[in-house]
DNA sequence: CACATTGTTCAATTTGAATTGAACAATCAA
DNA sequence: TTGATTGTTCAATTCAAATTGAACAATGTG
């Protein structure tokens, strides 16, 4: 039991609220569930790094919710593990990463490049397929168009790495 | 009733399925709805413009789905009408917008900015409430924070434009 | 006009993803 | 060892978003 009095146990006050709220539909925007939102942003707004219960007791959600919300967190980069402040304590507390240039590439790392490739795969499949077609024709739309996938996917992964640099500062 | 053999009411072709396959996981990761991507995917990879029936009949969704997914891809830019090749007929048809540039403008438009404004007041709110905090430290804390939100959400405005010229070819 | 065709709207339903909660590890202390 | 504390896993449940389908426009045709 955390004898210091930060506030742990307290309900939350209504800036927390304000801005888990901006944190909860920012994650929407990216496809990633509300408690992570909620959980970043309670670290976010927090002095003092917090618990897996402090989460649990705050943000009212369940344990099963705030572990896999760390997880999530933690192989996003968004999150790390606090270099115990003092003595020999058991639990292990989280703070936030709070630099824009890491969260972006996590988010990159973890949920783009894994579509990109798996979507390159399926490329490469398709061009073998409607090369195969009969009709002269039909097979060079094809062909044309699937070309044209392939495209886009080269830029999207050109682009990847630019769009990491400019928001590294 | 078209006459000729355009294959509007067949199944579809194992490519074609695997086409659609591509774009219902791309527009996933977009965190749009499946039925865009299908709808989407197979004006992509057909050689004729298509009707609201044809999406029906072929992709076996309702016509409230295919009304209401044309609709959002009206509004994304993705998806134009043809101007009538033959007579005056009564049926729109839509064939699919195949620019990157325009495809990644319109999902910027109407799905990212709106949110970065939204988020961009709701912040420069939570700056006035922090403002007003007793505790100097913790004001201090809060404020801190709150700017470096703002900081993401300018960065995040200002990559956009630099994001779709890279884009534009 | 009546009737057919094309498309929209929206309440009800379905579906898939997020969340819960209980059982289960793992670690430490007495 | 027993018991307390901390955290994980996963089947069951809940909930929000997508989809349906039926009623309703809107437009054209004979």
């Amino acid at each position: 039991m955390n004898l210091l009095t930060d506030g742990s146990l307290h309900e939350l006050a209504p800036l927390e609220r304000q801005v888990l709220a901006v944190f909860v539909d920012g994650v929407r925007v990216l496809g990633l569930p509300r408690s992570i939102g909620e959980i970043y942003g309670l670290l976010f707004i927090s002095r003092s790094p917090l618990a897996l219960d402090d989460l649990v007791q705050r943000l009212k959600i369940s344990k099963g919710s705030a572990s896999q919300g760390l997880r999530m967190l933690k192989n996003l980069g968004a999150v790390r593990e606090a270099n115990g402040n003092d003595g020999p304590e058991r639990r292990t507390y989280y703070e936030p990463a709070v630099e824009l240039k890491r969260l972006v590439g996590g988010f990159i790392r973890e949920q783009i490049r894994p579509h990109l490739n798996s979507g390159k795969s399926k490329i490469s499949q398709l061009a073998e397929t409607a090369s195969q077609i009969e009709d002269p024709e039909h097979r060079e739309f094809l062909c044309d168009r699937i070309d044209r996938l392939d495209n886009w996917m080269r830029s999207g992964g050109k682009v990847l790495p630019i769009l990491q640099k400019l928001l590294g500062q």
